[in-house]
DNA sequence: AGCTAAAATGTTATCGATAACATGTTATCG
DNA sequence: CGATAACATGTTATCGATAACATTTTAGCT
């Protein structure tokens, strides 16, 4: 029953005292704790159902100096990848009893850093998963983490020693990627790559690069472009492609909204997609199923980090 | 200093004690509290840097009872718009000094309502989110939630009287989407909707229909095909509405994945957008801007909510 | 100086639950 | 039949903080 009383809680003396027994016992029945008679069960149920009596995790948490409550920190959730990877958390934590407790990080700067911390801290989660892309500016910081109260995941970074890190794999995914489009026949294969101070976009540019050389190809700086993930970027990167490697018949853009942009590009200029372009993205949206394959999922990343967090 | 002992929580007695006050003055320090000397102050705020003390927002929560958190509650987050409703949510929250306890809703049925409701209430939030679409199984629901012990706003639902409902007018922005497609010179213009027991669906539908009687232009039902938000379905309705409405210039689709299926469905059969086929979608997502202008935005909502929840 | 209001700080109770310990009841068994 | 274990339940302390109330200083004024 979701009735309850809007004026105050219904507390487990409330209940307690209802059923005839003392809280502890009411605690008991509540957490199938054994050594309580069948009567006394039942009457306890009984007073809770009536009641409609909802134990506080607050309280709870406070004795038992667990939270049941993940802290998440995602870098905003402008780019589809990292919602899906909400997704995911949610769900596996749901599984697990877990709450999330999200907070969003703008910027890079150490102070927001450390108050979100703090503010998750402080409401005593009992693990923080760190869902924020590496870049150059943050990785500093990383260092001072060391010594938290609480068991921390990191997704979407360089692993190192000492850390937990769970991520999807940029290098093979953008082998694959890149492999696709040599084994559609394209021999002159372009890149238009994040913001090279992501650890991610680095990563996806080696493996386009390193799988180029690989099958023989030569590959020279003409051949990609930096973006900044965002459609507009990948539109000039398109263009300035085009224009100083017009022989260029296929793309591996770093994600995906790069790749639709280069989509619309070709379209406007009466390119032929596949024909005399082909292109590849990167993250796996949905929508774009229709365009290219979806190359890399995260499915992945939900199991992991519910067994680290436990 | 984020320094903290990994074993042990620094306590409020821990800052007591090293000050050499009670614990009632540190608590006067750190809630900036009147009637602390000077020189008291000093060195409890010395104690606090030093041991890196931390306050427990959750003993705090229970004696204060509120928790400064919201909860809230999304449908999946697979679809990018209610995304980004979060990503509003959170940046008000933040500025209330609020933080989110997020739940996500996989189904309709009630069952998992109430398991939702009772974990978010267990936690105490001060007010809880419904950013949850209204579909005709779960609006039933919601006469029984009036009895909360806290606020509760939805986002997304018909206006009810008793209930704070924040949603982006979708009327009113068919209507606009309409509008823009007739000022273009189309006069056929098909419409590529939701499903109709979303409540949503079926103002964007009549938006998009009472435009065009007021327009004066002829609606009859082979102009429009009803999809179910995803691409695969947007594939299937435009190749059904341009098999039977062949002289159709313009499109409206309910939201934006289903637009982008449209117009890879356009390009593949070598119809120009927009010349022969203008396409207008809905959502606003921020890399189909390429394609067709964004109608709507959600940007009121963190506003209102933010105002709503307190 | 004597008295009172304001300022500074300490005490105790409380939030809602669980842990640890204590006590009273039944069984079970030699 | 008495003892010891297993079962059932109640008491008290505790988690970390704040609220409410109590007490002691200090300051200001006549």
């Amino acid at each position: 029953m979701i009735l309850s009383d809007r004026r105050k809680r219904v507390t487990i003396k409330d209940v307690a005292q209802a059923a005839g027994v003392s809280t502890q016992t009411v605690s008991r029945v509540m957490n199938k704790y054994s050594y309580v008679s069948g009567g006394t069960r039942q009457r306890v149920q009984g007073a809770v159902e009536q009641l409609g009596y909802r134990p506080s995790t607050l309280a709870r948490s406070l004795s038992q100096q667990r939270s049941y409550t993940l802290g998440v920190v995602t870098f905003g959730l402008k780019y589809i990848g990292p919602s899906r990877t909400l997704n995911g958390i949610a769900d596996k934590a749901d599984e697990l009893g877990y709450m999330l407790l999200t907070k969003k990080l703008d910027n890079f700067d150490a102070n927001g850093i450390d108050e979100v911390m703090e503010s998750l801290l402080a409401r005593q989660v009992d693990g923080i998963i760190w869902d924020v892309p590496e870049v150059d500016e943050n990785r500093a910081w990383s260092q001072g983490i060391k010594s938290l109260p609480v068991p921390i995941v990191f997704m979407s970074m360089e692993p190192k020693p000492g850390y937990s890190v769970v991520s999807m794999d940029s290098y093979l995914g953008a082998q694959l990627a890149t492999q696709h489009l040599l084994d559609q026949g394209c021999r002159n294969i372009g890149h238009i790559a994040g913001p090279q101070d992501w650890w991610e976009a680095r990563l996806r540019y080696q493996g386009w690069r390193d799988t180029l050389v690989k099958a023989g190809v030569q590959v020279s700086d003409k051949q990609w472009q930096q973006g900044n993930w965002s459609s507009a970027s990948g539109a000039i990167a398109i263009e300035k492609l085009l224009e100083r490697y017009p022989e260029m018949d296929g793309v591996f853009a770093a994600n995906d909204q790069m790749a639709l942009s280069v989509l619309s590009e070709a379209s406007r200029r009466g390119i032929k997609v596949p024909d005399q372009l082909a292109v590849v993205g990167f993250d796996g949206i949905a929508e774009s199923a229709n365009f290219y394959p979806p190359l890399t999922t995260i499915s992945q990343d939900p199991q992991l980090l519910g067994g680290q967090a436990v």
